[in-house]
RNA sequence: UUAGUAGAUCGUUCUAUCGCUUUUUAAAGAGGAAAGUCCGGGCAACUUAGAGCACCAAGCUUCUGAAAUAGGAGAUAUCUGUGAAGGUAUAGAUCAGGCAGAAGAAAAUAACCGUCCCGAUUUAUCGGGAUAAGGGUGAGAAGGUGAGGUAAGAGCUCACCAGUCAGGCAAGUGAUUGUUUGAGCUGUGUCUCUCUUGGGUUGAAAGACCAUGUAUAUCCAAAAUCUGCGUAGCAGAGCAAGGCUGCUCGCUUUGUAUUCGAAAGAAUAUUUUGGAGGGGUAGGUCGCUAGAGACUUUGAGUAAUCAAAGUUCAAGAUAAAUGAUAGAAAUUUAGCAUUUGCUAAAUACAGGACCCGGCUUAUAGAUCUACUAACUUU
RNA sequence: GCCCCCAUAGUUCAAGGGAUAGAAUAGCAGUUUCCUAAACUGUAGAUCCAGGUUCGAGUCCUGGUGGGGGCA
């Protein structure tokens, strides 16, 4: 409650920003990018989640994302379409700490994030440690490009 | 009132902010099972000269249905339940064939014990015969009870009862039921078998279309070991074949290989370069949502269902949308308090993936109809 | 999405519907040895779950549960 009044605040003062949408062109579709990114197999871990991730050359800052949850642990197919609903909707809500930070490079981000515990936490938990794996992922990418 | 049985229905609602998918830019956006993929169809591709056998499935009657291991209404037998009801089975062969562990004398043309007769002698045993009334076993033991009959017994005979088969009469569309006549015809289960009806295979990752890059079938043209200088040839290196020789080193000739030819050359094959070019990968578009549709009323029918009239149709995603947060209301449960409030908790099963008809399984809670049992009151 | 297969001791595998479900290995106890190993003897341990058919199911039928594989 309080994280999403914070974001609603976070827009009503700087009324420049793009919108906190998370359309078709944003999401991680093609599936050789999805395997090179798994042959690559940069992964960041912060329980709940695991991110995998790639960088590439592009015109514009671009980041796309996919979002996975395993059959195995989560039978029944209406908890794995919650997680992912969660999942992105955490995404969509935090995505300008990643924006801000190549707003000058030419580079597509393409990631991955995959759910990987066993039961399904509040709300709460999921923001915030989505919040820690976009900074953690900002500042790596920083390093390399300078 | 409590507990049930059968059938039918609903399966949380509203507001605000930020989003997602489709597209007509203004709307719409997940179920009764969307699930399991157990049946059946549409649709698509493949195979297609026709027929039969094999194989598989179903098998009481009748009606409905596009069809079905589907549904409605019934029939008979049997099991469960006090009951309302529910489950299961039911084509044919009294006359085809096989099998039935252990137990038991014996599991089907029955003689172990027993009963009876005859003979023998060692006088309490042996041998030969007759006999299905009695005996333990077992899921199942040669229809049951009584009388006559007999050496002893036996449907051997008779009466009654139960069943089977065949015929008649009555009821019913029919399965079948009731009644009557006749035949001494009478063990249980299961499989093979016979008959009738139906069935080609694979599933939207089916299939149709467009097509970048890379490689390449095919066609046309040119060239023929590689490197350097450079476009005339030269130099160097290596390889293959032939010759000299018994073999190696070495020397020498030719230059893509094979065949034809005296030769020039021709044909075929291989490789390289350039051009044309088909199939087709990544990716995209279609298939893809108006249908054996839905709802309401009336009529027919016990019902499944059918007919007529009217109204209405606005999910179409593809690493895969239909959400998140906050607030309010509703329902249930628990506690406090006490008949109306407060507090807390909970609100099931579950998410379209081409579309329909069924079946099966999961499901908090709520409602309606009919019926049953028990208790109470009148 | 569609299609197929499997489930038996701790593990790997057997078992025509018929008595108390078998073998190897691992476990436990004992014998042997100064001790251990090897060897020998004994012992315990199981049909995924729920219904049905049958006199009688590990096996046959139906429905669930779990696991594995294929189709680009």
């Amino acid at each position: 409650m309080e994280c999403t009044f914070g974001c609603f605040l976070y827009i009503m003062s700087t009324p420049n920003q793009p919108k906190l949408t998370f359309g078709k062109n944003e999401r991680l579709k093609s599936r050789s990018t999805i395997d090179s990114l798994f042959i690559q197999n940069n992964i960041i871990r912060i329980y709940p989640f695991k991110l995998v991730w790639i960088t590439n050359e592009f015109d514009l800052p671009h980041i796309e994302v996919g979002v996975s949850v395993s059959k195995r642990i989560f039978k029944a197919a209406v908890k794995r379409n919650f997680i992912k609903r969660r999942m992105r909707e955490c995404y969509r809500l935090n995505k300008m700490l990643l924006y801000k930070k190549i707003e000058s490079k030419n580079i597509k981000i393409s990631f991955m994030l995959i759910y990987v515990g066993n039961n399904i936490l509040p709300y709460n938990e999921f923001n915030t440690k989505i919040k820690q794996l976009l900074i953690r992922l900002g500042d790596i990418i920083d390093k390399e490009n300078d």
